[in-house]
DNA sequence: TAATACTGACTGACCAGTCAGTTATATAGA
DNA sequence: TCTATATAACTGACTGGTCAGTCAGTATTA
């Protein structure tokens, strides 16, 4: 479609150039149509750069939740986190739009604000209530389960920024799957983690 | 001094607007000088960016290679890091740094580079080190050295991120001293840790 | 009175956004 | 099936505003 190979150039510039460098020529031209025709699908840079993030974040959250939600044991879920986890930092688009929007985060605090609430701070309370949750029945055994949570997302804002900002200046790029393999590892053991048996832990 | 002044006023403005964006007669009002003093001191806008990063970076290796490397046991070096980090990220304007350098990494792909051989892969070989010599002595034991010392520094990076992107549209600011104390309590734990009594180890 | 530091109006390049004109597609009638 | 007409999709030269960088002139210090 004409609109997603627009939105697809469009994040290619903006992910080099920044929002404010890019050039709606390029843009244009990386799409294969006149720029003319951008503002058919855009009424301006602007709106371009909100329909971008529109169409990226969209359907984020609901893979996220569907993630760590529904595993049975803490285990399990940092398990298939430290996964899928790899393959989204080296297969999606998702670490060129962090760095995108980190580097517009001040001109569009509304933006910003929008995604701290809407999805962030989703995720974190998906997150807690499954520590929480771990934390009830004896599964782990932690301090400031808020803290936690955060420490157990940490590794995947770093290695968004990794991706996207030091992998395209090294020669060989980061070992993603080990980075998650350890963290599991660590997370495991700090969290305290002790399997449940098949009795009610009560 | 002058150039401290334009320097201060340089960083407020490419972090709020980012390098493109950001006015030469803006910084140059808010410095309290001409736009023409502006060029006195730096020969251009890159310049200018130029002598901001190397303002901002030159003293930072030094701090570091301190705080890690002559700590006697890796809980007092975990301990004294998750003490200074937290008022680093409030009270330094390395986030600030930080969050303009990734919003200019592709537009400045040698100073990205020049970055990563020269200050962040030291760091993390003096962590390496540390860590490396801590398992030898039987002081933790991992299994992935690399990936644990990147799993050790990735709270910083989340921190000046979260620092210089969410706390500005927050109501209250993420406790950065909770975390880290947090992060420490998880690292012991997942390095396993068991402190060494007087006698070698051997 | 010489040298140095600073100023800010000016200019030329650049680019977001426009719109008159062109091309492609759909519909209808012969 | 072929032409005529209407409509929708697209084009790219053009314009007006913006801003990095300049430099002749002014103020300050030695």
């Amino acid at each position: 479609m004409r609109r997603d190979a627009i939105l697809e150039a469009a994040l290619s510039e903006f992910y080099e150039k920044g929002l404010a460098a890019a050039r709606l020529d390029d843009i244009a031209e990386r799409a294969g149509v006149s720029k003319g025709t951008l503002y058919l699908y855009f009424s301006s840079k602007e709106d371009l750069f909100r329909g971008l993030i529109d169409h990226h974040t969209g359907p984020a959250i609901e893979r996220i939740k569907s993630m760590v939600g529904l595993a049975p044991s803490m285990e399990q879920a940092l398990e298939s986190f430290s996964h899928i986890a790899p393959s989204i930092i080296k297969e999606t688009s998702m670490p060129l739009m962090i760095k995108v929007m980190i580097g517009e985060s001040q001109a569009f605090p509304d933006i910003i604000r929008h995604h701290r609430t809407q999805i962030i701070d989703q995720c974190y309370s998906i997150l807690i209530d499954a520590l929480q949750a771990a934390q009830d029945r004896g599964e782990i055994d932690i301090d400031n389960v808020e803290m936690t949570a955060r420490l157990v997302f940490a590794p995947v804002v770093y290695s968004g920024i990794w991706r996207s900002v030091f992998d395209p200046v090294s020669e060989k790029e980061l070992d993603y799957d080990a980075l998650f393999k350890a963290h599991t590892k660590m997370m495991l053991r700090g969290l305290n983690y002790r399997p449940q048996t098949q009795r009610d832990g009560t």
